[in-house]
DNA sequence: TAAGATTGAGGAGTCAATCTTC
DNA sequence: GAAGATTGACTCCTCAATCTTA
């Protein structure tokens, strides 16, 4: 408010691009889980993140770390998958509170299965579209741009990062 | 689909990086946005783009290409903007199918008012979270990812980007 | 018939309020 | 009182259908 100082057109230019990519690239994911798996990204996020967990079991407030979502905004994504027999809820054993969400097997059925078209779609747009170089300066500046949008990095995905792994063998 | 390649760990990480990224952004920008000048980063762009303009009016079809938006989702934003006073809505004389918006002076006042605040909060979390060299690489990538989330070219904002230069003077 | 634009219906996200357990 | 989680009410977005003009 009190600075005043504006952007040069280097600067405006990175930024106008970047907010394309913004805008852009959530509808490109969503449309094709939704078209070959009947899933949003989100869902599908989801998912994966639970298919890593140990038991495949994980905390709402876990889950919702891992996923960068709000708990409210989970709630209501966990219940439509629980609807459709991917995951499961439980009472937490150790603490009355909290609730445990599970994946099914039908759940890990679904991951296996649509993995690999949603690896296909990452490596098309991102990985095989840029140098090793370029894939390593984009890692490297997500982790400071996320430095300053989650500064206390309350949202886990980052640390973990098994979302594609091979789970054949 | 029939590719059956996986992602290495470095591919993983960048790949679980950006995406934290690409959840994590947009609710920052419009948290700002709706916090200092009740609008979203979408209206806000939207009065921007048309502040660039000629006449500070567009064609519907040409603004959503500015703002990466369909037809649809547009139309119900540009009669919110109508419905407070920031925009107004005109039949095209040239094309009797066409619809031309026009930023109001209230329009133009607002984008005035609000600009420098949220270009302060694009200072704060990407340009001065970078070094030049890291905006400039992110700006390359930005322009690569486009060509493949927008192969034809059609959303135009890349092209124009004028969308924080200093108005006053 | 196609292009430009709008709208109805339904789905998904957000904020605030609520409930339960710690 | 605070933490974990859910829900009601509202807004926003998407898809498909529709209307008008070229």
């Amino acid at each position: 408010m009190t600075e005043e100082k504006w952007l040069t057109s280097e600067e405006l230019v990175a930024w106008v691009r970047f907010v394309a990519v913004l805008q852009l690239f959530p509808p490109a994911l969503d449309a094709q889980l939704e078209r070959d798996a009947d899933l949003t990204h989100f869902e599908y996020f989801t998912l994966a993140m639970l298919s890593e967990a140990p038991d495949r079991t994980l905390r709402m407030t876990a889950l919702a770390g891992r996923t960068n979502a709000t708990l409210a905004r989970l709630s209501r994504v966990v219940s439509n998958l629980e609807r459709r027999g991917f995951a499961q809820r439980m009472p937490c054993p150790e603490d009355g509170r909290a609730t445990n969400v599970s994946l099914t097997d039908a759940g890990w059925h679904k991951v296996v299965a649509t993995a690999p078209g949603h690896v296909n779609l990452v490596r098309s747009v991102v990985i095989d579209a840029l140098t090793a170089e370029e894939l390593a300066q984009l890692s490297a500046i997500s982790a400071r741009l996320l430095g300053k949008l989650d500064p206390e990095g309350k949202m886990a995905a980052t640390a973990r990062a098994g979302e594609y792994v091979d789970r054949r063998a």
